[in-house]
DNA sequence: CCATCAACTTGAACACGTTCAAATGGGGGT
DNA sequence: ACCCCCATTTGAACGTGTTCAAGTTGATGG
């Protein structure tokens, strides 16, 4: 009864049902465990507990430990999204665009860092749910591409046509690398990945913006048709 | 004093101490046991059995499961080597030396491939030995790293001599994300990876001449210089 | 020949993620 | 009011990687 009040902040609240209910109380302790404990200190049995359920209820409604992370994707593609908002409304050039994004992105995992440097090796096994390249991770890639789309769209960057329409899946590509050197990456706040977004992305803004001259049009398209054939682009 | 005769032991010089048996023992059963099975369904209480053992003498000579796979890595990089050398002493051309060094790989990897998949998780967590960026894989590293290098260094490519030096680890790096994408590779015999190795090579060739010209040389230098300052190339 | 000591070996015990047969409970049909 | 059904909930039990206190062994010095 209290916890309806609790949960009912839903932005259009359609059915605070019983299952729903728990379901929510389990995701909420596990992602503030996680956070507060770090993702291997977390037990399941810590989470029923503090949940005030039983283990095997928890697993009633999530699969697995690792499924319960998904939620935690969930969230974090939403902050970004939202943290990228004023840039991508107020700035035209292409590599400033990129490079804001990708600090949007550091700016809102850094809380995060200890938490996500050690599930990320669930996220690294190619036959996890957690893993970016996954059929569950489909939603959460989708959206990171259509970020990067955005990224391009609302840009005054000139690209090649043939590439225009792949290019956000490679930005996105590119965003994984820094991810990957992000969870990495020891230094204080991160400092090394965010010296990387921030030069490298300039980089990569000329090289799309060679892409459409005369002398690069065909090493572009060759690359592009190696990224298709491997199937790259497919659903995955 | 026993010590002594004990570590005495030069590489050729065979000195096959009650333990050592044992460990290699353990290490080969582990070994047999993995690419039979699996990584995941080959149980320490199994291979002790297997090994006639028991479980607490596995952990004697190896910290954990994942520390038995480094003698795996370490037969794979030797098997590698030796798959490349045809190729490194009969063909001059960059590009043809890294694409044969490349299916190398891919040739003597190929019966380890669902093995590869399932430790592959441990490989990619950055608190882990098993990650090929972290301290205790440094031999494994410069083993391969130095394996680039003899691929640049015995061809006939002209490269920026700012790039020379690092080059190889680049190379290096290339090489992991081929071998990422052979992880994730569910094609019949990674004939897609067979694919991207094959054609990417020409193109990672066609960019390292590049880089000796004119018009190449500031963006090149730009680029290995970020890598430096992040730290790329130093001790890890 | 014995005592000693460190290298080696043992297997029960621990904590974990996960499973599952059984119990619970509330809402709808009669 | 009753009963049934099925979503929900329970917690003991399983198999795993790992730990550790205790035992065994074999060489060495007296």
């Amino acid at each position: 009864m209290m916890l309806v009040d609790q949960l009912a902040t839903t932005p259009s609240a359609p059915e605070p049902s019983k299952g729903e209910q728990t379901r929510a109380l389990i995701l909420e302790t596990a992602l503030r465990l996680f956070k507060e404990n770090g993702y291997d200190r977390t037990t399941m049995r810590a989470i029923a507990k503090e949940a005030g359920v039983s283990v095997g209820n928890a697993y009633y409604y999530f699969e697995s430990k690792e499924h319960l992370v998904q939620g935690f994707y969930d969230r974090m593609i939403d902050l970004h999204t939202q943290a990228s908002r004023s840039i991508l409304a107020d700035e035209p050039k292409f590599a400033i665009r990129l490079a804001g994004v990708l600090d949007a992105w550091l700016e809102v995992s850094q809380p995060y860092h200890e938490f996500a440097a050690q599930f990320f090796k669930n996220a690294a096994d190619p036959a996890s749910p957690l893993s970016p390249f996954s059929a569950e991770s489909t939603p959460a890639r989708d959206a990171g591409i259509g970020l990067m789309r955005s990224v391009l769209l609302g840009s005054t960057a000139k690209v090649d046509p043939e590439l225009r329409e792949d290019l956000p899946g490679l930005l996105w590509l590119y965003q994984m690398a820094i991810v990957l050197f992000w969870v990495h990456d020891k230094s204080e706040g991160a400092s090394k990945t965010r010296m990387l977004a921030q030069r490298s992305a300039p980089m990569i803004a000329r090289l799309v913006t060679l892409s459409a001259t005369r002398v690069f049009r065909p090493i572009t398209r060759e690359a592009v048709q190696l990224f298709r054939d491997i199937g790259w682009f497919k659903a995955r």
